[in-house]
DNA sequence: CTGTTAGCGCTTTCAG
DNA sequence: CTGAAAGCGCTAACAG
């Protein structure tokens, strides 16, 4: 493999004018630029970029911490931050926490010391303390799909309490009073937020809650089926149930389904996330969008415009989910 | 932050110590060892990969190239290999191909010029030719989900052959005899390999093959609901088709319950892959299942193994695939 | 067992 | 505009 060395041998010029042409920093004239070029060219050079990054004290590489791999959230999500990054000529070196607080932090603290510029970090169980003075460290951080408290700053999130609203209020419009909701695990702060919207909405059409429509599910789908049928035990009207997230929402369905009830004549629901689903399920779920793919480019080009000094993009924390009316809630007003 | 030198400092000792114990590498004295240890402790210190990589020429780092990040099938491989690579301690830089020659092939030179110190590579789009000529170069290369000639003992793939005769088989043991296929593209390999897998299966029960039954793909969903278009299309009394995956599959089930056709009564399904459907969908999909997961962690051991002289890890390149029977195949037997 | 000494390939002052 | 030279932090012979 050339080196630096070989191409400035070459082009008969020295090592620093080579770097000055590969990174394209200080006054080069035009003809000295050009021999250089040729040399690297006929040399097939290829910057060493460990060399580069031991040098520059820049490695060039992104962290990016997930709670999945797997799964049809964080993919999109990947998707779009690789995207962005490679784009760029970054590394994307990924990392996930499986939904485990030590993990999370090993997996925070390989990143840390394998030297990435920067850390994209979605952390589902880390305290917000640690979470704080992670932000405060020397590797800067973006949090994303979490909104922690005095860093706001370096939050990109949704607006977990309007999604929650939306999917409540619709239900409430389109007639139905008796409304479940099936809860994520409350030490969760999006599982907070959603059901403060629903709350919120219940609170606005004069519905009081009803702690026998309440259910603190695990966001799995499995705790969907449970909590529907704890629902279904309390022995009252319920005609609709709203789920924090679609994989609750499935698990509920498929017991109602399994009991021999109708969605949505017998029972509404809405789900939370708008992960995709095969086409031909039935009914097809009314939820609200989950802009995971947007907040996870703009995270990408926040790390962008904060650490390589990227050109201005307009930055937004907090991004507004949207209800997405499918065939999943019937309307008792007609 | 504190380098080799001021533990060697604190500690006493020379670099070249320091550097055998964090790497363990030669003989050390306990009491010296001890010394270090309590050096680096009481420093903080941790290793700077960068440097270690420079002077070692290992970037500890594996690149990994997908054609997506999203969806039901790169997850779960994704998953295992981070897992066993990070055990391992190593870097794992992903980089997507987008189902695109071009993208996959720049992915690939991003990585190899990354430094990576091993590929595992799954090409969608590459020619064979260019895999060879890859797994012929400097960077070792293991590629996952293709099995090409002649780099044989790098692949690690399923046997999707024996997957297209089970699913057929399947079909036939239940006493279908106008089984249709919808394939994927026929200039992918495994799409071919399905394919010759069905026709093994209709050669073997006796039935004639029937171009009117085939239809080529894409491997996505709405090419499915294409193909089962044209195979109602061509009038004859069809009651099965095997799908080359889940999707297609999917298309083609929504298509037959959109014409009011019932599954698996009026019309039998097989698929190709056991991606997680929701559970309440109805029927539940008979299909193949894709060892990908175990693929997934086979190619990450033998990176370990040829490249970090892991201990041996017994190497399969091959995974059998096997029938999952569920509800959507009725049984014109009985 | 331990220390000395070259580099790994590149960036980056500092002069010129 | 260009060159010389000093490292970045660590590994790996080679002596001892």
């Amino acid at each position: 493999m050339a080196t630096i060395y070989d191409v400035s041998n070459l082009a008969r010029v020295s090592l620093a004018t080579v770097s000055r042409v590969i990174n394209d920093t200080g006054k080069v004239s035009d003809k000295t630029r050009q021999k250089v070029h040729e040399a690297m060219e006929q040399l097939g050079y290829r910057p060493n970029t460990i060399a580069q990054s031991l040098a520059s004290n820049r490695s060039n590489s992104v962290g990016v911490l997930v709670s999945q791999l797997d799964g049809p959230f964080y993919g999109p999500m990947m998707r779009e931050i690789e995207s962005v990054l490679r784009a760029a000529n970054k590394h994307v070196i990924i990392a996930a926490g499986h939904s485990d607080a030590i993990q999370e932090q090993e997996a925070v603290e390989f990143l840390v010391s394998r030297g990435c510029d920067a850390l994209i970090v979605d952390a589902e169980m880390l305290a917000n303390e640690y979470l704080v003075a992670l932000g405060k460290g020397k590797t800067p951080v973006v949090f994303i799909n979490r909104h922690v408290e005095g860093i706001d700053d370096r939050c990109v999130h949704m607006d977990n309490l309007q999604g929650g609203y939306l999917a409540s209020r619709h239900v409430l419009e389109r007639g139905h009073r008796q409304v479940g909701y099936i809860s994520g695990p409350l030490f969760k702060q999006d599982a907070r937020e959603r059901l403060a919207g629903y709350i919120q909405a219940l609170a606005e059409f004069g519905v009081p809650f009803d702690p026998d429509f309440f259910h603190e599910g695990d966001f799995l789908e499995e705790s969907g089926a449970d909590g529907m049928a704890k629902l279904l035990q309390s022995g009252k009207p319920l005609t609709a149930v709203v789920c924090a997230n679609d994989h609750m929402a499935s698990g509920a369905i498929a017991l109602c389904l399994e009991r021999g009830m109708r969605v949505p004549e017998d029972m509404s629901f809405v789900g939370f996330d708008n992960i995709p689903f095969p086409k031909y399920i039935s009914p097809k779920l009314t939820t609200v969008s989950n802009p995971i793919q947007a907040m996870g480019k703009m995270a990408a080009n926040w790390v962008l415009q904060q650490v390589y000094d990227a050109k201005d993009i307009p930055f937004a924390h907090r991004f507004a989910p949207e209800l997405i009316v499918r065939e999943s809630v019937t309307d008792l007003n007609v």
